[in-house]
DNA sequence: GCCGTTTTCGGCCCGACTGTTTTCAGTCG
């Protein structure tokens, strides 16, 4: 799939015609970047059935260099951009504050054609002395450049949305506050998130903003008016003992515009235009502020009021990226989506028996907190000796174990499972007259990850066409900013896992969520199950759930389409059949 | 470059904050 490298190319494209004061355009390309980026299929497949105009945002011009792209594997238009714009100059747009009008000015006026130069340039004091440009514009430069490296990074959605919970919870305390809510990306449940976004309706701003700036971890005020302040918050997360690093924009608005300001900062940008040409329609107004025919205020009190008034259902938050949602909202075929408390169970968690840190039983008692009815415990498999595998006649003592177990439960299901290793020719880590014993089978790939495509799909298709295996545990093999996912033939494995009753995971580890919202999506188009489980391997890991649920409700799935929706019996039976 | 119950030409979401300006351009989300 090259979706992503010609998203790549065309918002780089994007930004070489802003620099050729071309904003419109500029706009055209990145909206295309973001369309191709979203596709659920290889634009190639489109670009053969000669559908690429049938998509939002992509005419003639773009259709052409698109099919040139899946041709070639190149667009001659962005080489001819090149040669008038040097390569260094898209990386300065990176430079937190510096945009296309900067770049350009730097370009033409100092020869400034990279990063390096431009830092030389600065401390030499020749950016002062352009018009328009001043000692201070020149200091922000600098300072812009110290904090560079570490800029633009994504962090973990799992990482993220704690620390805004946390911030928020601290402000409660700290000032007067009407109403809060964590809005933007972590809203979303988007993967990962560039900044986080808190909006606060008060009547006293000011005390908010002070509040603020003075929490812990602030390491610096960007920039800061009565609504809207931004800062970079540093702090360290305990569960995962990582330092996150992100910026932090709180924005702060009236109580009677709560419900408009929360539609509006939690994105995504493209639904959100695609609501304000709506409104325009009906010569409305949509801002922050309120939806607003002339001066009177239509909706704005809450997110519900808005979508109500603009002829539409309610669209839950994971779903606003411009994928069909507004037009499902239309015509009242919006999914029901699934939510955490749908979920019954958790079917993929590691215990002290292999490599997790607690006993079966202390993960049991933390399932029940979590109103669960069931679990699966599910340790390594005897190939993975470094996460302390099972041998055959340890995970047919832990079977014997799990029975004794269950026998002092009365309405909570303890499963006896195991992630079991496919090997590089499909075969498992077990033989069948061991899988037999087992209440639920998953199959996994953790090595030689480099394969090539063909085998790939072969391997893990042939592990689902072993009876007993009954779903895919992390079928992409990703780690979300660490390893790309490996070479693998989604439609086969999605037509494979239909004829053999297999389902797949969506497993709901921070850095994995894997199989991710598309696919997800994709799959259940196909009429493909899914199942959620966490691969916790301590207590606290067991709360992921809520990530793995955010990119079921992304991929648009309802609780039918996720099989630990379903009571014990109900579950073993479909893995059975 | 895209798009159309006003339109095939002339628009293109909209507002906050900053810095350099005497009223606004650039950047950002």
């Amino acid at each position: 799939m090259k979706n992503r490298e010609l998203a790549r190319i065309l918002g780089q494209i994007g930004d070489l015609e802003d620099m050729k004061d071309e904003p419109f355009k500029a706009n055209a390309y990145r909206r295309a970047a973001r369309v191709v980026e979203g596709l659920r299929e290889d634009v190639a497949g489109i670009a053969e059935r000669r559908e690429l105009q049938d998509l939002q945002g992509i005419g003639k011009a773009l259709a052409k260099k698109i099919e040139e792209y899946v041709k070639t594997g190149k667009i001659a238009y962005l080489e001819k951009l090149r040669a008038e714009f040097p390569q260094g100059l898209l990386k300065l747009l990176h430079i937190p504050g510096v945009g296309p009008k900067t770049v350009k000015v730097l370009y033409q006026q100092l020869g400034v054609t990279s990063v390096e130069e431009l830092e030389r340039a600065a401390r030499k004091g020749r950016i002062r002395k352009l018009r328009g440009f001043s000692k201070k514009s020149e200091e922000n430069i600098l300072n812009s450049l110290r904090t560079f490296s570490g800029a633009g990074k994504r962090a973990l959605l799992g990482l993220g949305l704690p620390l805004a919970e946390e911030l928020i919870e601290e402000l409660r305390t700290k000032c007067h506050i009407d109403r809060i809510s964590v809005a933007g990306s972590s809203r979303r449940m988007r993967e990962t998130v560039g900044d986080l976004d808190i909006l606060v309706a008060s009547g006293k701003p000011e005390e908010v903003m002070e509040a603020f700036v003075a929490l812990p971890g602030v390491e610096e005020v960007i920039v800061s008016g009565p609504t809207k302040t931004s800062v970079i918050m540093e702090r360290r997360d305990i569960e995962l003992q990582t330092t996150v690093r992100l910026q932090t924009d709180l924005r702060v608005v009236d109580a009677h515009s709560f419900g408009s300001a929360l539609q509006y900062f939690t994105g995504s940008k493209d639904h959100n235009i695609r609501l304000r040409r709506i409104a325009q329609t009906k010569d409305w107004k949509l801002n922050e502020y309120g939806l607003f025919e002339g001066e009177k205020r239509i909706a704005g009190e809450t997110e519900e009021g808005i979508y109500e008034a603009l002829g539409m259902d309610f669209i839950a938050p994971e779903l606003r990226e411009d994928r069909g949602e507004i037009e499902a909202a239309q015509s009242d075929c919006l999914p029901g989506l699934i939510g955490l408390d749908d979920v019954e169970g958790d079917l993929h968690i590691h215990t002290e028996w292999s490599d997790g840190t607690e006993s079966i039983e202390r993960m049991v008692e933390e399932s029940k907190t979590l109103g669960y009815s069931y679990v699966s415990i599910a340790d390594h498999s005897r190939g993975i000796k470094i996460a302390g595998g099972l041998d055959d006649d340890v995970l047919l003592e832990q079977v014997d174990a799990i029975k004794e177990l269950n026998k002092r439960e009365k309405g909570f299901k303890i499963f006896s499972s195991n992630e079991v290793n496919i090997k590089a020719s499909g075969e498992l880590d077990y033989d069948d007259e061991i899988l037999k014993e087992l209440d639920i089978v998953i199959g996994a790939v953790h090595s030689q990850f480099k394969m090539e495509k063909e085998r790939m799909t072969e391997r893990i298709v042939t592990a689902m066409e072993n009876e007993h295996v009954d779903f895919i545990s992390h079928p992409t093999g990703r780690l979300i900013g660490k390893r790309e996912p490996y070479e693998v033939d989604m439609d086969r494995i999605l037509d494979a896992a239909l004829e053999t009753n297999t389902a797949l995971e969506i497993n709901s580890w921070i850095d994995r969520l894997d199989l991710n919202d598309r696919d997800a999506r994709l799959a259940k188009e196909r009429g493909v199950k899914l199942v959620l489980g966490t691969d916790a391997h301590t207590l606290g890991q067991m709360h992921f759930m809520r990530f793995g649920v955010g990119t079921a409700r992304r991929g648009w799935l309802e609780p039918e389409d996720v099989l630990n929706t379903l009571p014990a019996k109900e579950l073993l039976a479909w893995f059975k059949s």
